[in-house]
DNA sequence: CTCGCGGGGTGACTTCAGGTCAGCTAAGCT
DNA sequence: AGCTTAGCTGACCTGAAGTCACCCCGCGAG
């Protein structure tokens, strides 16, 4: 797939490839993985498209690094603020649930980065994305249950893989659907004009794991 | 993107479009949307590959065709046994998940067809097969949870989109999860060799989805 | 039986984007 | 100033999607 020559590592090529990374995250973004061309960030940065395979080895290779980047400047499930924390697992979780469509709003391209990367490239490229997302656990899912684990609010009869692997696929569905109308089953963008009854869903999603997972639940055996 | 010639529409055509969309199925749950090659196809059938362009305009309204009929292959929540839906709900529920890997291992084609629909193409793609998801509903997820409600075992203080949408959410993952390792966080693959350890992690999805959706969860208020 | 017609098939050709590489430029060292 | 080498360049290559002018063949009319 790619060329496999060292990509330059000295200090100067390191400022040339955060321009690379900063001028593809836009373009990605806005016109997703296949519309997005190699020539075109070149061309806009002065450059030999040459260039940006020495660098990265691959359009892949560049989304790879424009996705790494993206994830990791999503905010984890414990960076909330003290003293929303304070009030626990579920107060926690409802704080980024509602703070999403804000987040999105300021700055939508790391989502949509995130997005495109789940949905929107290849088998080939996912595996990747996913081995990444599975080593560094970017979110901090495992870690945010164990803290509501230790505070009592989460049940415990169950693997702490299942319960992360269960936030993460429907937290993951909830944000593609607030962002891409493409990916939202009619949620959200049909009640684009009702704010607080799409508050309300998100609200109701809130619910629906709070009874799934909390220790309320936990059967006794 | 594609050809607007109106396709072949005789009764003679019909039986190439089959042809055409078989070999098609079959390639790209082996090699992916990117990996095949519609000049592949056209030789194995002995046909020019102009003649796929004329029935289906483009490769992607190919693929669009193949995974329509995958999808609608797989069975519906309330197609299972009457014996089965006889004993509930959650029975039914289980009866399938639990299902899944057999039937995964009998015909993994229609599994891997709606997997790489749903990451392996791009967005463009991807918007016209969220729309025929969202309008034909294939699973009658919709129906079977109205069915849960008004056996009682669902609860009804949410809307049924929101529901459904978790269910469908949360059982697709596990079915992306269960068909391909790529998209496996870990859950089963890496239990590859203790099938009842893997059984187990799949009960303890749905005791969180009948916690979750069962009437018992129910707020009074 | 032949002729004309049109649905359908054909494959060489065009386009276009990712990827390659032999040579070049210039920054830094002696 | 001369040497070395990291990094840049852009013409070129490749390979796959998509196009189209032409052909073929089945069929009904004469």
């Amino acid at each position: 797939m790619a060329t496999d020559r060292k990509s330059p590592r000295g200090p100067r090529a390191e400022a040339k490839r955060e321009l690379i990374l900063a001028c593809a995250t836009r373009r990605f973004a806005h016109q997703g993985y296949q519309g997005t061309r190699i020539e075109d960030i070149a061309s806009e940065l002065q450059i030999a498209k040459g260039s940006i395979f020495q660098h990265f080895g691959s359009k892949a290779g560049l989304f790879i690094e424009v996705y790494k980047r993206a994830v990791a400047a999503l905010p984890s499930w414990l960076s909330a603020p003290e003293e929303v924390r304070a009030q626990g697992f579920f107060a926690t979780l409802r704080h980024w649930l509602e703070r999403t469509e804000h987040l999105v709003a300021e700055d939508w391209v790391p989502y949509r980065i995130s997005l495109i990367g789940a949905y929107g490239t290849d088998l080939e490229i996912k595996r990747e994305l996913n081995r990444f997302i599975v080593s560094e656990d970017p979110y901090g899912t495992l870690e945010f249950v164990e803290w509501g684990q230790a505070r009592g609010e989460v049940r415990t009869d169950l693997d702490v893989e299942v319960i992360a692997s269960m936030i993460d696929w429907l937290t993951g569905a909830l944000q593609d659907a607030l962002v891409t109308e493409e990916l939202d089953p009619g949620l959200f963008h049909r009640l684009r004009h009702q704010p607080d009854r799409q508050r309300a869903r998100l609200e109701h999603f809130a619910i629906l794991l709070e009874s799934a997972i909390g220790a309320r639940g936990e059967r006794v055996g």
